[in-house]
DNA sequence: AATGAATGAGAGTTCATTCAT
DNA sequence: GATGAATGAACTCTCATTCAT
C-alpha cells in the first residue's frame, strides 16, 4: 500500500513535470514566434496541445509561465558558458572554448535568447536584465582572473586585466547576437578561429 | 491668390510636419518608458499634448507611428556611422572613430536603441532588423574596402578582409550593447581606447 | 441471493444517503461561509473531504445541491415553528412559544437563513421565496384560527383576526432578522417577553 | 473664453451625471433582475444602452459599480426615515409617520432593498449589513428619546424605553419584508394603520 | 483641425462539468 | 465507486479605433 502510494505520487510528479515542460516549451516557441504580447495564452496552450484551462493548472499566470522560460534559459546560459572559464588552460584554447560555448548556446536557443533581448517589459526586464548581468559579471571576473595569471600581466602601458576581460565578453556577445541575427555568413568555426585569433592577437604582447 | 494658396500649403505643411514631429517624438519616449505594447496610443497623446484623436490625424494606427518612428532612428544610426568609415584615414583613427561614432550614437539614443533591442515584434522585428542588418552590412562593406587596402591584405594565412570586418562590427556592436545595458564601468574613451588598442593588435600583421 | 440483494442494496443506500448528507452538510457550510457563487463546487468537496468527482455522484450539479440544501433547511423551519401553533394554549402562551421556536430556529441556523435572505439568485431565489411564503402563509393561518377563538373576536372597531395574525407573524420575523444580524443587545428571552407582553397588549380588547 | 470654458465644463459634468446616473439605474435593475453575480457587466451595459467599454469609462470595475448603487440606495433609506422621527408629535402620529415610510420606501425601492437582502457577498456584505445597521441603531435611538418623553415612561413593571424601540423597529422592518415579498395582501395604509394601533396598545399606558 | 466619449473585439482568468483511470 | 486532470464556455476588463461635435 505505502509503496503503491509511493508509486502513485511519483507518477503524479512524473506527468506534472512533463505537463510544466510541455507548455514551458510551447510557450518558448510561441513567445519567439509571436512576440511576448502577441503571444495569448490560447497560443500558448494551443501550441501545447491543450486546453487553455489546463495551462492554468501548471501555471498562476502569463505572467508566471514568462518568469519560469526565463528562468531556465537563463541558468541555461551560465551552464553554458561558465564552467568553460573555470580551467587553468592555455589562452587560446580558454578563448576558443568560450567562444565556442557562448557562439552555439546562442545558436542552439535561438529562439529564446531573441525573446530575451527583444521583448522583455518593464519590470520583468529589469530582474532578467540582472541576471544577465551577474553571468556576464562572472564571466569577466573570471578572464580578468585568466589574464592576471599571464606573465607580464600588469606589465607598463598594458590595459588593466580588469578592461580586457570587459572586452573579450563584449567582443563574444556581439558576435554572437550578429550572428543570431543572421547578420553574417560565416560558419560557427570559421567565426570561434576568427574571433579567438583577433583576440589572442589583440591581447599579445609583443 | 496661387501664392497665397502656396503659402497656405506650405504653412500647411509646416504644421503638419510640426504636429508629426511632436507625436513621433512623444512616442519614442512613451514607447521607451512603457515598453512597445504597454505604451497606450492615449499615453503618446499625453505626452504629446493633444487629443487622442488627433493622433489618427497623422497616423494611420499605432503600427504606423511605430514604423515611422523606428525608421527615423534607423536612418539616425546609418547617418552616424557610416560617414566615418567613408574617408581614407589610418586603421587606428578609423577605428577610434566608428567606434567612438557608434558607442556615442547608443549613448545618446539609449531609450531608442533598448526599445529596438528589446520590443520589437514579429512583422516590423522583421523588417527593422532587417533595415539594421543593411546598415550592419554597408559598415562591414566599408570596412572590407578599407581592410583591403592595406599592404600585404591578402597574405597567405591571413583571415580574409571580410571576415576581420565582420568580427570589427559585430565587436563594436557588442560593446555597444554592454555599456548600454550598464554592464560595464569604463568611460566612453577608455573603451574607445581600450578596443582601438586590442583591434589594432588583433589585424596587426606582426 | 435474493436478501443478500436486499441487504446489499439497503447497504448502498446507507451508503448512499450518508454520502449525500455529507456532501449537503458541508455545502451549507460552504455556502454560507464563502456566499453563494462565491463557494465552488471545489471548496464544497474539500470541506466533505471527497474528490471533485464524487461530488458529480451524488448530485446532478452545484445547483441541484443548493435546492436539496435548501430543501432541507426550509423543512426545518416549517417543522421548528408550525407544531408550536397547533395547540389550544392561552394567547399569551401561544405568543411566547412562537416567539421563542422562531427565533431560536433562525438563532441554530443562522448560517443557513443568512445565506436564505442574502444569496438566492433569480430561479431558485423565487422557488424558495415561495416556499418561505409557504410556510409563513401556514403561519398566519394558524394565528387567524387562533385569534378568531377569542370572545368577541369580531366585535366591531377591532381589526379583522387576519391582519392581526400578519402582524403578528412580520413582528416576529422581523425581531428574528434583527437579532440574527446583531443589531440588538437583548437575550433570547428578554425579546420572546417583550414582545410577547407587547403583542398581548396591542391585541387586547380593553 | 472663461465662460465658454465654464460652460464647457459644467456641461461635461452633467452629461457625466447623467451617464452615471444611467448606468447605475441599469446597474440596479439588472442585479434586482438577475442576482448580483449573474448580473455580467454586459448586461448592465445592455440595460442601460451603451456598449461595455462605456461602463468602464464612468466607473472602475463592477464592484465599483455595487458600491456606488449601495451606497446610493442606503443614503435612500436614511433620509427617507429617520427625519420622520426628529419631531415632538404625538406617539400615535410618530408611528403612523415612521410606519408610512419604511413600508413606502421598500415599496418603491423594491428591487434595490431585495438586492440588499439576498445578494450581498462576503466583504461587501459586511460593510453594507454595517451601514444599515447604523441607520436601525439611529431609528431605535430617536424611538428611544422619544418614548422616554412620555410621562410615567420609567414606571414600575414597564419594559425600559429602549427595548420598546428595539421592538418598534424590529416590527416595522419585519412588516416591511413581509409586504415587499408579497406575503400580504393588505393595502399600505392598512398596514400602516393596523400596526399604527397595534403599538399604540402595545405600548399603552393603561 | 481638434476633440474625447463611445465602441467592441479580444485579452487573461475562473470554474462547473466530464471522463479516463 | 472514487478520483482529479482536463476541458472550454463565459466572465471581467483593456484599449485601438471611430465619429459626432
Amino acid at each position: 500500500m505505502r509503496s503503491s502510494s509511493r508509486q502513485e505520487r511519483s507518477k503524479a510528479e512524473v506527468v506534472t513535470d512533463f505537463r510544466r515542460r510541455q507548455i514551458l516549451d510551447a510557450a518558448r516557441t510561441t513567445f519567439a514566434k509571436r512576440g511576448l504580447r502577441e503571444a495569448t495564452v490560447s497560443d500558448i496552450a494551443r501550441e501545447a496541445r491543450v486546453a487553455k484551462g489546463t495551462v492554468y493548472l501548471y501555471f498562476q499566470s502569463k505572467d508566471d509561465i514568462l518568469r519560469h522560460a526565463l528562468e531556465s534559459g537563463i541558468d541555461g546560459l551560465r551552464e553554458a558558458t561558465l564552467p568553460a572559464l573555470g580551467g587553468h588552460a592555455a589562452l587560446d584554447e580558454q578563448l576558443t572554448a568560450f567562444l565556442r560555448a557562448t557562439l552555439t548556446f546562442f545558436e542552439q536557443h535561438r529562439d529564446f535568447m531573441d525573446l530575451c533581448q527583444h521583448e522583455l517589459a518593464t519590470e520583468i526586464r529589469r530582474k532578467a536584465r540582472q541576471q544577465f548581468g551577474q553571468i556576464y559579471a562572472a564571466q569577466i571576473d573570471a578572464w580578468e582572473r585568466h589574464l592576471a595569471r599571464r606573465p607580464r600581466a600588469a606589465s607598463k602601458g598594458r590595459p588593466p586585466a580588469r578592461h580586457l576581460a570587459c572586452l573579450i565578453v563584449s567582443f563574444t556577445h556581439g558576435l554572437a547576437l550578429q550572428r543570431q541575427r543572421g547578420w553574417t555568413d560565416a560558419t560557427l568555426d570559421e567565426d570561434v578561429a576568427g574571433a579567438t585569433t583577433l583576440l589572442l592577437k589583440g591581447l599579445g604582447d609583443q
